[in-house]
DNA sequence: CGGTAGATTTCGTGA
DNA sequence: TCACGAAGTCTACCG
């Protein structure tokens, strides 16, 4: 990883066109070819910048990257009129990043104790499909089926999400009178009231809870 | 804006669970509280961040940034096992960022020029209210009104968006009869097919063209 | 401060 | 390669 602060210049031509007038900011190239270009402030998101894969070719204080051909070419340019820190560091290989909590993990979670949505409920199956992509639950209780869309957070694209699945599954003679229900972490009040008014239910869980279902001896522990 | 390159451990939980084992990478920390965490490769997104307002403690090579209380509480914990590079950089006030060819002015560009939609296209007004939040663009032609949604890339959650505006457009009896159309620069052929089926028309602009038309003078020149 | 929509979204996955 | 959906999305804008 090559770390430069310089006093520079920097266009972008691609799918759109911006222009950074000159100041001192923090240009970073990656060993992967990604480009860079943060300032002392704006948080997360740099100023500028090209992910892989790129072209880096750097003459006299120029450095240009660019992408693609054609019509999708895009192109960075990095005019560095003064330099203040030029540093070059090997970093090896890294590892993988660990997570949990996110909404794969919800899904499992809620795959085995499906019960939490209703008395009787059981798991039909996972990841059932239709023509416009799976529906991430299908279950089904004494009533009938039951299509459950799992999100972190419910929002009213959540709920026209589910609505697009359910027209399909009707289709189907077997499932014409499946019903269908949001399940997330937080819930939107936009997005229960759109539910709601389009007959579908809609439900609040937590992921620790619903472990702790899984496996109730843990609990005992605890308590 | 200060910058660490250290071999360290880092463990983020707040929205979700994260651990990154130990290994070298560069640390970011912004004038404006931001801490960033970049690998070597992974282009464009840092491995670990928290965006500002943050609280920020560094005691023994443990880095702690804490953002939030209660339930919302986010903490990020940098533990440091061996500095190899640590500077500080004052990068003075930095200028914004000037953009063309985002969504706006594609909007503005056919605001403009409403006949490339069609002969006799006119503006009625631009972002037209509805309950649902406005709608970019309502035209008419001899034919009656047409409800216009502009987008960079044309995907299916746009049609839904423009069916939603329409759905409630078309309760003004003066707009029972008004059509949608769905313009972009880049159209998907999911977002032209669902388009279709639902009554709406597409149409893929240039925004370079559409300036073009709006100044024929210019033209000539380059002609 | 919450909600919505845009983004050079980026990033992963599956066909 | 393309298309779709998630993201600790982030960010700006509006109420």
């Amino acid at each position: 990883m090559r770390l430069i602060v310089a006093r520079c210049e920097v266009r972008y031509q691609g799918r759109v066109s911006a222009v950074l007038p000159t100041a001192v900011r923090l240009l970073i190239l990656k060993q992967d070819g990604s480009v860079l270009v943060h300032s002392d402030a704006g948080g997360f998101k740099p100023l500028n910048w090209m992910t892989p894969r790129t072209r880096v070719t750097e003459t006299d204080g120029l450095i240009t990257v660019e992408k693609g051909t054609g019509a999708r070419a895009e192109r960075l340019e990095i005019r560095m009129e003064e330099v203040l820190s030029d540093s070059d560091h090997d970093m090896g290989e890294a590892l993988g990043l660990e997570k949990d909590g996110v909404e794969r993990d919800l899904q499992e979670a809620l795959a085995a104790a499906p019960d939490v949505l209703g008395p009787g409920m059981r798991l039909v199956r996972r990841e059932y499909p239709t023509p416009v992509g799976p529906v991430d639950l299908l279950c089904a209780d004494a009533e009938g089926y039951v299509a459950v869309e799992v999100k972190r957070v419910g929002t009213i694209l959540a709920v026209e999400q589910l609505c697009r699945y359910l027209e399909y599954i009707r289709e189907d003679p077997a499932l014409a009178s499946c019903r269908g229900t949001l399940v997330a972490e937080t819930m939107k009040v936009q997005a229960r009231t759109l539910a709601t008014s389009r007959g579908l239910a809609t439900a609040v869980v937590d992921i620790a809870e619903l472990r702790g279902m899984r496996e109730p001896e843990l609990r005992l522990f605890g308590a």
